[in-house]
DNA sequence: GTGAAAGCGCTAACAA
DNA sequence: TTGTTAGCGCTTTCAC
């Protein structure tokens, strides 16, 4: 059995093409100077011999390793699923690979080490809580990175987010127009700055109409705990609360258990007893079960951003860190009460 | 500002702890022989001067990348979200990387290139079309490979897969026992020997009952072609056919498409009208507005027999290659006809 | 345009 | 246990 690779060398090609080790690095070396005529020898005997550049060698020497390490957390948020999808591709287009790194737990030490070893070019922290302390010790490191939906506080880090602040007031607006006063927030992460910028948006925009206070409870951007926030909340009516009207969900995967919860266990009726509205526009917004208001994220463009930020700085732009802020638009379904949809992308399954 | 990876060496590192540059290689080698006070001079060095080894260089002459590369496509079906996340976890408690190739189009070659070029240890398909292709080059290069939940038609090659054909007798079954006789299958793709398996066993448990022919669309495993192909079936009435009682559709992603349609475009109550059943018990299924009952394929053992095939292999094993079939179970929730949830789970958020 | 030689940072024999 | 030496496969000056 071959060996890995095939064990072929540029050395084994460069005999068999009679020409130099050299001409075979050039002839695989877009745009180095070499003749077709010594070109045309050296892939002929590079595909007889089955010969496949060794890229780890060529890293070692060019400091390059085409590798972007992707550190994600809340692998459970179909929204972020997209994400990654779709920052493989615009990589792969540009010639980068993808090294995931799934950080559960939050080893951020363990997972730099990591990162630094392979020589990962650039760096993309898609939404993860260690962010901050990952972004300076690789900015201090000169390893470009990005911040996906996360802001750094300290720092000269790029990263892009959507306007979460604008997202939370418009959210407000949208339960205040709908005549909604005593509302609720279901947050997400409370060390995120998505949540808490979320919050930030929705409670100024309440203050700006006389409501000073609202109802919250916390389901950590999971699920199950979405689940028990609501219960939480529409269960215990103590200290002066009356049982909220509306629900501004930090995001649209928890908006789906607050639905489901609302609906089949405690057998309220949305938009009719309690209106609901996430954040996101992730699929199953869309799903016709759920038809969920929502607070639109443009992912697409976002993703777009970090990638091209990463890049201008992987090709060795030292411009200065920037924050881009996506906006956010109000996508109107069918969870919030006398708003039906207007736009026809409200009726498709996103 | 310092270099990528601080741009130490070891040699650096063995001038300022006054050893030579093998014994920093071997305090960094768990194993290696080394006095405790050698290593403890070298260690000292290397956080004093920001030391990381370089993976790169040692994959160059070790020929182990600790990368296992990771294809996949169809991101856009949640089932496979966990998939990966599992997977991540497993490698890495065994101390390998995971290189995520998300395919979309069919560039086998290309991708093989890229693997081969990055030395992965390792190759793990996850439900690819592309699985034979890639699978029978990496098995000839000597590269250990699993295939997750496809089989290889030719070959040597070891696959982790549930029970399709099983799965797909059960479902029959199930809809048989509820009574109904004109059922109808929403296929996958047709060239995936998942959708292929388990309309198999659908069909072979359906003759068994004297029913030779059922209804069939092709919804190839993506939400916006169930609709289609849910309304198609529903709509078309020629050919002698009547309006099928029950679906099998061949994932609960597209099954979770079918019920929206069936439900809000086609008015049509389920399971009163007409009973659905799924295939692979993915979160959403779970969800209170669907509870669909479904085929669950064991996601978390096939991961781990997934990641132990590979690693056994990638330790040297030179075992047969092996095709581990897991198995599958009805999980009963809501939408087939005369069937209540008889085990807890099936109330939970899956 | 081409080849010779040097060396990327590390590990693996081999001696000591 | 430790140091010395020789590469891993490639790219890159630098002559020619």
């Amino acid at each position: 059995m071959s060996n890995k690779s095939s064990g072929v060398t540029s050395s084994d090609v460069a005999r068999v093409a009679g020409v130099s080790q050299s001409a075979v690095s050039r002839a695989f070396t877009p745009g180095a100077s070499i003749s077709d005529h010594t070109r045309a020898r050296v892939l002929a005997a590079a595909s007889k011999l089955g010969y496949r550049p060794n890229a780890i060698a060529r890293t070692l020497i060019t400091r390059q390793s085409q590798i972007v390490a992707v550190v994600a957390s809340y692998l459970e948020n179909p929204f972020y699923l997209s994400v990654i999808e779709q920052i493989s591709h615009l990589l792969r287009k540009e010639g980068y690979h993808l090294l995931l790194l799934v950080s559960d737990t939050g080893e951020a030490d363990e997972f730099l080490m990591q990162l630094m070893q392979y020589q990962a070019d650039g760096v993309i922290l898609v939404s993860t809580t260690l962010s901050s302390t990952i972004a300076q010790t690789c900015e201090q490191m000169g390893v470009p990175v990005v911040l996906f939906n996360r802001i750094s506080k300290h720092g000269n880090v790029n990263s892009v987010a959507s306007d979460n602040y604008a997202g939370g007031r418009l959210a407000a607006r949208t339960l205040l127009d709908a005549g909604h006063r005593d509302v609720a927030f279901i947050a997400g992460l409370e060390n995120t700055s998505t949540s808490r910028d979320r919050e930030l948006g929705f409670k100024d925009e309440l203050s700006a109409a006389g409501i000073t206070r609202y109802q919250r409870a916390v389901g950590h951007y999971s699920f199950h705990d979405a689940r028990a926030a609501v219960i939480e909340l529409f269960e215990r009516r103590s200290g002066g609360w009356k049982r909220p009207e509306a629900v501004f969900v930090a995001n649209d995967h928890m908006a789906i258990a607050v639905l489901d919860t609302l609906r089949h266990e405690l057998r309220l009726r949305v938009p009719h007893d309690v209106s609901v509205i996430g954040f996101d526009n992730a699929a199953p917004a869309g799903w016709l079960a759920y038809q969920l208001t929502t607070i639109e994220q443009p992912a697409r463009s976002m993703v777009e951003n970090t990638v091209d930020l990463l890049i201008r700085q992987m090709r060795g732009s030292r411009a200065k860190a920037q924050a881009v802020i996506a906006p956010v638009r109000l996508i109107v379904r069918e969870t919030v009460r006398g708003l039906s949809p207007t736009t026809e992308e409200a009726a498709t399954c996103a």
